[in-house]
RNA sequence: CGGGCUGUAGCGCAGCUUGGUUAGCGCGCGGCGUUUGGGACGCCGAGGUCGCCGGUUCAAAUCCGGCCAGCCCGACCA
């Protein structure tokens, strides 16, 4: 492609709203453009990488079995009613009427209709099968952000094993983790597979594939020393034992005036340290009122609630809730002496005596709790966030928690959805089995997101070749030049012959700008041809990675850089 | 959904408090000229429903009301 011709609006100034580096840069090359809230253009530029990163998908899983399909992106509610996430899911699915009133939705995922034509299948001897599709869905996200890393319509790529039992199911589970680190090793993209919540997904089973960046929205916690890898909505870790002093006899009642937090208290009083204390927290579980009790020095995680006590709606209880439920006011709450709530407690709190706690009356509290004697917890449930530095549960040294970007998820579904759906087969013995499946995702957008928050530097981006919107640069120093020009052309024509993807900077521009455009864009390999070099039968190579430049003949400017591309091709 | 802020040329903004000729500035864009191996400069020029609707007024970008859109914080989030 000739420079000029292209369509490529470069800006030198940074947008005024970028939230995260890939969402300026990817701005200020010209790859994206904003429409709405959540809603992209791809420009030509980020167009051409992110077909690359769909390509690189498609053939890592046909390479799996895969086979490609495309299904419709409206869907008839009908569907989604007999699986029941019309309602589960509501908010973030678009819904809409059409002319005859016929209830219709914007696809958010795609089980439903992927099961629907599973029911086509009669016969074990069908299986296994693995079908895909690169689709648009559309989440109508609270609040979108970080340019691509967070939208509300984004193609993606999502794929559906159908298994005649859990063993089948494994085996293209595995399949797919071996799959997406090919995947996200070829785009650049430094992945770790790590334990995660299925989340309203539903499910036994999930594997998230997580970037570290600081423009993440998930906590990943890790392990150096034995590879225990967990999303923090997941992680469990291993306490330091804490040895309680003996307290005799009942509680005690003492007044707190004006305390209200964990913090507070341990100020106020010195046997309170947070780790003494038990926090109180109020919940409405699934319509069910629920009081949630940590150690005082924990976070509560709520994904855990979600999950351990199957939930759809897990929200804090408000004021007025509390008050008429508890008698008190957040800030006294406590949980011993109480009946008619549930009570559901964090085993970090197991055999605790001594303990501090709110006294379920305003400005008081008690100390001297002994849960197991004074708390009717009515169930176990581990609840808290993991920290950095507690032991890792598997080996016990200190666990690490990183900010990270999820790239990719991988779930076992199980039966679900052919149980919804009476997706069937007869086996062997001529008995009616429903299907195994999984369901496996990659959002291309925000992959290509995630390659920019790992592949830039203070010029601009940096892409890998396996995705580069255009592999090699010619930057033709003055066009004003006939030699000059006629010498970058024919260099042009030669890369172009031997399938390098090249753009030809022929604008009639002053070299520093080209310069600086072609690192923003972040081409890999540049070229630049100029009298200077030239007079000595030269041009320059410059990597974009690191810099580096090397003088090369011009008959073999060409074969040098073919070389150099397919080697980092992938 | 709650709180805060913003909406003026393709982009970034000033003007609004205190209403009054023709609404400005920078970048970008077009023409001419000088320049040309790291983001040049001069001259000339094009480009505007001041988010939308309504109200107040002799007069509204400016004051008032409603609506819409976007951003930030929180809630929420497969």
């Amino acid at each position: 492609m000739r420079w000029s011709q292209a369509f490529i609006p470069t800006l030198r100034d940074d947008p005024a709203d970028a939230d995260a580096a890939s969402h300026r840069l990817l701005v200020r090359g010209g790859f994206i453009r904003r429409l709405m809230s959540g809603s992209w253009s791809l420009l030509p530029l980020g167009f051409r990488v992110a077909q690359k990163v769909e390509q690189i998908i498609r053939e890592e899983m046909n390479a799996i079995g895969g086979q490609e399909m495309e299904l419709p992106v409206v869907h008839p509610a009908e569907v989604w009613k007999q699986t029941g996430r019309w309602d589960d899911v509501e908010g973030i699915i678009v819904k809409m009427k059409d002319r005859r009133g016929a209830d219709m939705l914007l696809a958010i995922t795609h089980e439903e209709i992927f099961t629907q034509i599973a029911t086509e299948l009669s016969s074990y001897r069908q299986l296994p099968q693995l079908w895909y599709h690169l689709q648009t869905k559309f989440r109508d996200e609270p609040r979108p952000k970080g340019g691509l890393l967070r939208v509300r319509e984004f193609t993606m790529k999502d794929s559906y094993s159908f298994d005649i039992d859990p063993a089948g199911l494994d085996v293209q589970f595995e399949a797919h983790r071996g799959a997406y680190k090919r995947i996200f090793e070829r785009l650049g993209l430094d992945a770790v597979p790590v334990h995660a919540s299925s989340g309203a997904m539903g499910g036994r089973e999930s594997v998230e594939f997580m970037v570290a960046s600081p423009a993440g929205e998930d906590d990943v916690a890790t392990c150096a020393a034995c590879g225990y890898a967990a999303n923090t909505e997941k992680a469990t870790s291993r306490l330091d034992p804490i040895t309680d002093e003996p307290w005799d006899g009942a509680p005690e009642v003492f007044d707190t005036p004006g305390i209200r937090t964990i913090a507070e208290l341990a100020e106020f009083a010195d046997f309170a340290t947070p780790e003494r204390q038990i926090k109180s927290l109020v919940y409405i579980v699934g319509g069910e009122p629920t009081l949630l009790l940590l150690r005082g020095d924990h976070e509560l995680m709520e994904q855990k609630v979600v999950d351990g006590l199957e939930a759809q709606e897990v929200r804090p209880a408000h004021e007025e809730e509390i008050v008429s439920l508890m008698g008190a006011n957040a800030g006294s709450l406590g949980a011993v002496g109480l009946t008619g709530v549930r009570i559901v407690a964090d085993p970090a709190l197991e055999g605790r005596v001594n303990m501090t706690t709110g006294a379920n009356q305003d400005d008081k509290h008690l100390r001297g709790v002994a849960v197991s004697r004074d708390i009717a917890v009515d169930r176990w449930l581990d609840l808290r966030t993991v920290a950095e530095g507690e032991g890792c549960p598997d080996c016990g040294e200190p666990l690490e928690v990183r900010r990270s970007i999820e790239v990719g998820h991988i779930f076992k579904l199980g039966t679900k959805y052919s149980d919804a759906l009476s997706a069937t087969v007869l086996d062997e013995s001529g008995e009616e089995r429903e299907l195994w499946m999984g369901s496996y995702g990659i959002g291309v957008g925000r992959n290509v997101a995630a390659i920019v928050e790992t592949h830039h530097d203070d010029k601009g981006i940096v892409w890998p070749v396996p995705v580069a919107p255009y592999e090699v640069v010619i930057t033709v120093v003055s066009i004003t030049d006939d030699a000059t020009l006629e010498a970058a052309t024919r260099i042009y024509d030669e890369l172009r012959a031997a399938g390098i993807e090249v753009l030809l900077d022929d604008r009639d521009e002053r070299p520093g700008v080209k310069f600086a455009d072609a690192e923003i864009i972040g081409i890999p390999y540049r070229i630049t041809v100029g009298p200077r070099g030239l007079a000595d039968g030269n041009v320059e190579v410059v990597r974009r990675q690191d810099g580096t430049t090397e003088t090369v003949a011009v008959a073999e400017a060409a074969g040098i850089l073919v070389a150099k591309v397919e080697a980092e091709r992938l």
